[in-house]
DNA sequence: ACCTGAACACCGTTCAAGT
DNA sequence: ACCTGAACACCGTTCAAGT
């Protein structure tokens, strides 16, 4: 039985290891964006991040907790995205925001397809063991909000699920069209999500 | 660079091939489900199977190659249970036909949902590379003909389109979704495919 | 304290030897 | 012709030695 722990080894306080670690997460992003995952691993991180592979295990305590670590950093960045977003369309009628938001959410994704695209599959493989990620949480609350302002104009019984399975909607669409062009896209992604929203 | 070869080898003729195969088949069958992909390597396939490691080579080119196969045989059950399904629908309403559509994705899938989920990533991790196998195709064809017959009442504006997209929804929401009670995950596939087919 | 990289273990794949 | 399994290569991970 594998124990599975994707928690960084230890949070690095000391200058010199905080360059290590950003050192260690470029170098993997190149890789997997380079090499995709037939290329991803972690004596090829090493060496492109200039350092050898002992020190990339004392901040990482295998190679899953790397890859976590790559989620949870993308993660963020969507989170910032799309929380300003939501704010911004604030009074804007339901189709149009979640145009908005669909829009963020395919930009972010398109910014690096590939590497985008590995991620998602990385975070499907590993979430039955992974706690949910900070970040996760923090995207899956902004949406839960957003459902709450816009409560009177939509049909769906219980909005926690809902916002999942929008989440689950999106990431598969945008993920089983990489390379399809953004505004087609964003249209089949708005029918997606006002449908299952508005659905009665 | 590697090759991409997902095509069995041979197709075994002679009568103890073809039961060689049937048993490695059942064995990496049986792996993914007890041990999961971590536990998923080809030695311990070709043990559980009684046959050498060599045997399974002549018959896989690479271990992806064994997992297409399983995928493949997965998918031609589905296709044939949708198939049947399909058929029965004719003449009934859109609402209704989906819903006994989307019943029969979701009770496929959990005959054996740890397999399942498990194909489906390999599937999405592999398809750049591999053409869309036969079965996939004829899965696609089938809904493509359905949604045909329902031209009338629907809004989309590509049949195909709709078709990929919706199995890509189906796909997402039940994997995202394996351990959940099949009632309530029938009512929230039926609202995201008719939800999708209906916006206007 | 932290870094290094040779060494070990595991697993995908091959190929010389056996039938 | 087909099967076998020891052996090789690659990669995840560790740990003794160095600073």
């Amino acid at each position: 039985m594998k124990k599975a722990n994707y928690k960084p080894r230890k949070r690095p306080q000391q200058p010199r290891s905080v360059k290590m670690v950003t050192w260690i997460l470029d170098a993997a992003t190149r890789v997997l964006e380079k090499e995709s995952l037939e290329g991803f691993n972690t004596n090829r991180v090493a060496e492109v991040a200039g350092v050898s592979i002992g020190s990339l295990y004392q901040y990482f305590p295998n190679k899953d907790a790397l890859t976590v670590a790559l989620i949870e950093k993308t993660q963020q960045e969507l989170v910032i995205a799309l929380t300003k977003a939501a704010e911004l369309t604030h009074a804007k009628p339901l189709a149009e925001s979640v145009r908005e938001l669909a829009r963020v959410a395919i930009i972010h994704q398109q910014t690096r397809p590939r590497l985008s695209r590995i991620l998602d599959l990385e975070e499907q493989r590993l979430s039955p063991e992974a706690v949910l990620s900070r970040s996760a949480r923090a995207i899956q609350t902004t949406l839960v909000d957003f459902l709450q302002q816009h409560r009177k104009d939509i049909t769906v019984p219980n909005v926690q699920e809902a916002a999942t399975d929008i989440l689950t909607i999106v990431k598969a669409l945008v993920d089983a069209n990489t390379g399809e062009v953004s505004e087609k896209l964003e249209r089949r992604v708005e029918r997606a999500i006002i449908g299952y929203l508005c659905y009665s």
